[in-house]
DNA sequence: ATAATATCGTGCGTATACGTACGGTTGTTG
DNA sequence: CAACAACCGTACGTATACGCACGATATTAT
């Protein structure tokens, strides 16, 4: 019926058709499919707290710390104290780390590729555009919006600032 | 630059805001976001094995027992063995398990508005229809999609039945 | 009918996800 | 400068996610 109801469900069977795929896929590797978002957000801005890494991901920050301490034993991060702020350590990609990075995303294009086989460039831009509004509304910084209750038991929003 | 290497980041990011906020919203009624999918798949067809459920969710098999455990203990579904076939066991939703889904699923609805809230009736209706098309491309069933390397180091999907 | 194979649920190990509490550090305020 | 609040990382508990091996049952092949 109401397609607005269906999209959390189809949302998570995506995800998690992606996340498995990108598991399997990467296991030769020696990383999983959410150790490689974490190398791939060190690759694209080093030398970050553990936090402001979380907030990137975005992930909680005890996840990171947990997958960092494995990432680390692998050799694929390094972390130091931060130089100015002695509660912080800044987290990077050693050379390994780089390297292993760069052969995941080599690995992970095919599914990639799979994932928009069904869609023309046009609809993956859309796509794209539509699922990036979507985070943002359920972003952390994001308010949570007001709703109100109808007669028919749904539930309506609620215009701000009236 | 490419908006096909977007798409699993933000596709990522869309889901964890709503498992996330789903979490924080259903606590008070003892369930999970996760638990409540396995609830939701219950409501629309009942007494199906194990397997079926975790077919259907998707999930693992192993993990849907777990939560099976769970949800049993809390009284909300119900484990019986199969009439026909002594491996398997079926399971339904309890008198309270229905009771909870439907409570669980009007306290998530501001959650689906929230989240559609920057999207007009017609964006929604595209996005659940490209995210399927996603989705069904990355399902268990799917084949894997045969690529080939290009000289410039990308891949390129290849035609099936050359 | 018996043997080989497939399927269902279980149990265990590891990784992710997140809340919460804790100790240490920084920054702010009086 | 001393008290306080805010912030960073750590540690632990619970739930999810999934691979793998195992025993029990069902199906198929010979």
């Amino acid at each position: 019926m109401d397609q607005k109801n269906e999209l959390p469900l189809v949302l998570r069977s995506a995800y998690h058709g992606l996340h498995r795929r990108s598991n399997i896929r990467f296991e030769d590797y020696g990383v999983t499919a959410d150790q490689f978002v974490l190398l791939a957000t060190l690759a694209r801005g080093d030398a970050i707290t553990q936090r402001e890494l979380a907030a990137r991901m975005p992930s909680d920050p005890s996840t990171v710390r947990a997958m960092l301490v494995l990432l680390r034993k692998r050799g694929l991060v390094a972390r130091e104290t931060h130089p100015t702020d002695g509660r912080a350590k800044t987290v990077s990609l050693t050379k390994a780390g780089r390297q292993t990075f760069q052969q995941v995303w080599k690995a992970g294009q095919s599914i990639r590729d799979q994932m928009v086989s069904s869609l023309s460039t046009q609809e993956v831009t859309t796509l794209v555009t539509l699922l990036r509004r979507v985070a943002e509304s359920l972003a952390e910084s994001a308010p949570v919006m007001a709703t109100a209750s109808t007669e028919d038991g749904t539930w309506q929003p609620v215009e701000k600032g009236v």
